[in-house]
DNA sequence: TACAATTGTTAGGCTTGTCTAACAATTCAG
DNA sequence: CTGAATTGTTAGACAAGCCTAACAATTGTA
């Protein structure tokens, strides 16, 4: 709980609408206030006000009622936002077992304050647990057992381990 | 990205009080203002103006140049967030070999934003990788290998198993 | 006990990020 | 092509949480 020195060089808040514009502008579709304001829950007087902050940091290119688009150095935060969402989704989805809803709800809260070591583990992580035969033959069944039943299954020893299925 | 409904009922920052006034207070041993604002990072005018917030809300007993001490009610909250914080630092350091003060930096940020659910599947989750023979005897050190070598270990096959030493 | 050092509080300012109300530009339908 | 609907912007207020400067209480020491 100790408040840390160093500090991400933008807020949340930032992250978000970067985030949210970076999704929205895939493909060369045209990105617009109202979609922005309407996926991040807010009204659109913030989103006007989100954009020139942006700007004048010269993470978006946006002038008076034309286009909305971010510059290669936005690209470039949003899409380090958007890998540690879909990092973090995965993690909780897959190795967690959480439902998809919730596990983008953490995702969403997480991937503004989890440090470059952590989001780094947490992939490899899950590329072990899925890579690892015994982790995606055994594994991930003998964990749901045990969030099931809430004991370790009968075969949860090397000795019994050849006589899975 | 997208902001959610529900909302905790209290801020990261007054939870960071709280639970610095829970650790502080252990044991009988007197609050102080000043050992607040030390722990927490801020100045100590900023440590007043949360413990008047905090005492409208009845979370904390503070008179002027008083003693401070949390009511059952705000060492209910205290407690809550302290048990997040050490499950996620038990997580990040036991399951992902990340080290101690990284991950208490992490749980630090993580304790103010993780649902219910995920908390409660994390704690699982180590409980399971501690209990189970297989995790404690092989996972790890398999995990460790994959870290180090970012390839799977030799053994990492059902089959070879029961060869491992 | 008195004064110096330390600790705590008050007052007021600042930043971030939100909002509402009012207005302006753009788009779309007839 | 023009007026209505929609979208976007501006202005200004507000809450949270921090800060500094100044002052007040408490503590400790000679």
């Amino acid at each position: 709980m100790i408040k840390q020195e160093k500090q991400r060089e933008q807020t949340a808040s930032m992250e978000d609408y970067l985030e949210a514009i970076a999704n929205l502008g895939r493909g060369t579709k045209i990105v617009r206030v109202k979609q922005i304001s309407e996926i991040l829950g807010v009204k659109m007087p913030s989103v006007t006000s989100a954009l020139k902050k942006l700007s004048t940091q010269e993470l978006v290119e946006h002038e008076k009622y034309g286009h909305i688009k971010l510059t290669p150095k936005g690209d470039k935060v949003a899409r380090e936002v958007i890998y540690r969402h879909k990092a973090l989704t995965r993690f909780f989805s897959q190795a967690l077992d959480i439902n998809q809803e919730i596990a983008e709800e953490d995702a969403c809260r997480i991937e503004h304050v989890i440090s470059p070591l952590c989001m780094e583990r947490l992939v490899k992580f899950v590329e072990f647990i899925e890579a690892c035969p015994l982790g995606s033959a055994n594994f991930s069944s003998r964990y749901e057992y045990y969030l099931e039943h809430g004991e370790l299954p009968r075969d949860c020893s090397r000795r019994s381990l050849r006589k899975r299925k």
